[in-house]
DNA sequence: GCCGTTTTCGGCCCGACTGTTTTCAGTCG
């Protein structure tokens, strides 16, 4: 099987953790580590790049040099700087560094003085109290290691964006009080599907006091750092709160500063370099002379730059594009008309027919289509052909009733293991919306997960393929299915693909639906709802197609109902 | 190891906090 760029950048990833534990260069750690983020990016895979004969070296973050071991790992599969690394460096060093308190220079400490090589070594070194005897390391570093490898099993997971929001909420009302101006920055606000800790950001009269008032918050379960301007809490839940207090004239600064990326600060401040300034989260600054920093809009307006939307802060070409403005209108949900993919009572649904209609007319909705599941799914009491036909006369019973909302005859009908639909031609051609999705035999491999798919869209009644890949944020991976050859099936064959919204899915993700929008493929952002509740998944989808650039015309569902209908036609 | 409308060499983002020191290195974001 060809190697995915997910490997490639891990890979590099790794290369860079053990070239900085070696010492020397920091900055060649820190070329592995930004070739990775852009490989990890990509729209398209190393390997169909090379086949098309693409030279790699004009991506950002790679040269000559990397662009040639890219090829040689790609052909062999084997990457020979990571392996003499490994020579060099055995052992667990890696995950040693990623302990807290522990970095690159202590690992090293550890391992040139005391062989300490596995993580065991490190327990055993720790409760002796031998560390104590390295320059550097003392009776607290030993007590917080010791602590890091109790809890190493309780992994310091991501969140998704969805639970993060639930925390963020209370949180800030609780803070608000006590502040100025306050924001919830990093990958909350750049709206990433998962979180890893929330970074805040505010003004207060007082600047201390902010960060008191944190750490007396009732869900604070451990006070990791607080300092006047800084306090790091750890919550309950397990999830990391970063609170920084800047004075009011440099909010804008701060915000920038802390929703990141880092690698988009890290383009920003190269370009505040150039201009012989320095951008800090305070302020961007001419020596002494302050420029810019009470507002983000002011930041990129002085850097020559167009606002870029906190989605978009990725260092994907985006600051280019801010210069030349030329950014993408990106898709807001004031563009949405209607649903693509909700559930009723009739299968695993909760609402009936008419309450997911009157949720989704309150929702401003011109439409809503009403896609169960069909027969194989048992388990959500998938319908036949018998029952989808009596729901089609249930529906047309609704729609007469109706006002200012139409509803559409659909389904999610079950692509089976081999490629044909769980449902008759005879039974979907009386539907105005085919969805088609894959729900068990998830293990199949990629060349048969993709070719089952691409056989379902061979079939001229399905207008939208449901949740691609299958994944569960933090429970099930994504089945493998080649990415590529799926879009350009659907592209060939007038066929979307859905940004699911539910939080745990988020199928397709960003990069994925970059890929699509860049390969000329209109895509459904859909809810999945199971409940009218749930129709309010949809900003989640939004979040996902504003990160992949798509703007309002690559979305079908932005178009109105006759627009739509044209647009499905195969 | 990358990169260049001041450069093909000499830069490479920058500040807060901690734990260790007794003026600072390392880690972190």
């Amino acid at each position: 099987m060809p190697i995915q760029n997910a490997e490639i950048a891990a890979i590099f990833d790794q290369t860079a953790e053990l070239l900085e534990i070696q010492g020397g260069n920091p900055f060649r750690a820190r070329a592995y580590r930004r070739a990775a983020r852009t490989i990890e990016n990509l729209p398209r895979s190393v390997v169909s790049l090379l086949a098309a004969g693409e030279e790699l070296s004009e991506l950002p973050g790679i040269g000559k040099d990397l662009a040639g071991k890219i090829a040689k790992i790609v052909s062999s599969g084997r990457f020979d700087v990571l392996q003499a690394l490994k020579r060099k460096l055995p052992g667990e060093l890696v995950a040693m560094a990623e302990l807290p308190g522990l970095g690159p220079k202590r690992v090293k400490l550890l391992y040139d003085r005391m062989h300490i090589r596995k993580l065991e070594d490190l327990r055993r070194a720790a409760e002796a109290g031998k560390l104590s005897e390295l320059r550097g390391f003392g009776e607290k570093m030993e007590q917080k290691i010791l602590a890091a490898l109790s809890k190493a099993t309780r992994t310091q997971k991501r969140f998704k964006l969805s639970e993060a929001e639930a925390e963020a909420t209370s949180l800030l009302d609780y803070l608000h009080l006590a502040a100025g101006d306050i924001a919830v920055a990093g990958s909350f606000r750049r709206r990433r599907e998962t979180v890893g800790d929330l970074d805040i950001v505010a003004t207060g009269r007082q600047l201390d006091a902010l960060g008191d008032r944190l750490v007396k918050y009732e869900s604070v379960a451990e006070v990791a750092a607080h300092g006047p301007t800084r306090t790091t809490v750890i919550l309950r839940s397990g999830l990391q709160v970063d609170l920084r207090v800047v004075p009011a004239e440099s909010f804008g600064a701060a915000l920038l500063y802390f929703t990141g990326s880092k690698a988009h600060n890290i383009a920003l401040r190269g370009l505040a370099n150039d201009r012989g300034w320095k951008l800090n989260e305070y302020g961007l600054y001419d020596g002494m002379r302050r420029l810019a920093g009470k507002t983000e809009a002011e930041v990129y307006a002085r850097l020559g730059l167009d606002y870029v939307p906190p989605e978009l802060r990725e260092d994907r070409g985006e600051v280019d594009l801010a210069r030349e403005h030329r950014l993408p209108k990106l898709v807001d949900t004031s563009d949405i008309r209607g649903d693509l993919h909700a559930h009723t009572n009739w299968s695993d649904g909760v609402a009936s027919i008419a309450e997911m209609a009157a949720a989704a007319k309150e929702r401003g909705y011109e439409y809503l289509a009403i896609t169960d599941h069909s027969r194989h799914v048992t388990i959500a009491h998938g319908l036949d052909a018998s029952r989808l036909a009596q729901q089609i006369d249930e529906i047309d019973r609704v729609n007469e009733t109706l006002a200012g909302i139409a509803l559409l005859k659909g389904t999610e009908v079950d692509i089976l293991a081999d490629g044909r639909l769980d449902l008759s031609n005879s039974i979907l051609s009386r539907l105005d919306i085919v969805v088609a999705a894959v729900h068990y035999k998830f293990d199949l491999s990629r060349k048969a997960q993709t070719e089952r798919i691409i056989r379902a869209m061979d079939n001229p009644h399905v207008n939208i393929i449901a949740h691609p890949t299958g994944r569960l944020l933090g429970k099930r991976e994504p089945h493998k299915v080649d990415m590529e050859r799926l879009i350009a099936a659907a592209k060939e064959r007038n066929c979307c693909l859905e940004i699911n919204a539910e939080p745990s899915r988020l199928d397709l993700n960003d990069v994925h639906a970059h890929a699509a929008k860049a390969a000329g493929l209109k895509l459904a952002v859909s809810t999945d709802a199971h409940t009218t509740h749930e129709l309010g998944y949809m900003r989640y989808g939004i979040d996902q197609a504003r990160r992949a650039w798509l703007e309002a015309g690559d979305v079908v569902n932005t178009r109105p109902l006759a627009k739509l209908k044209k647009l499905l036609k195969r």
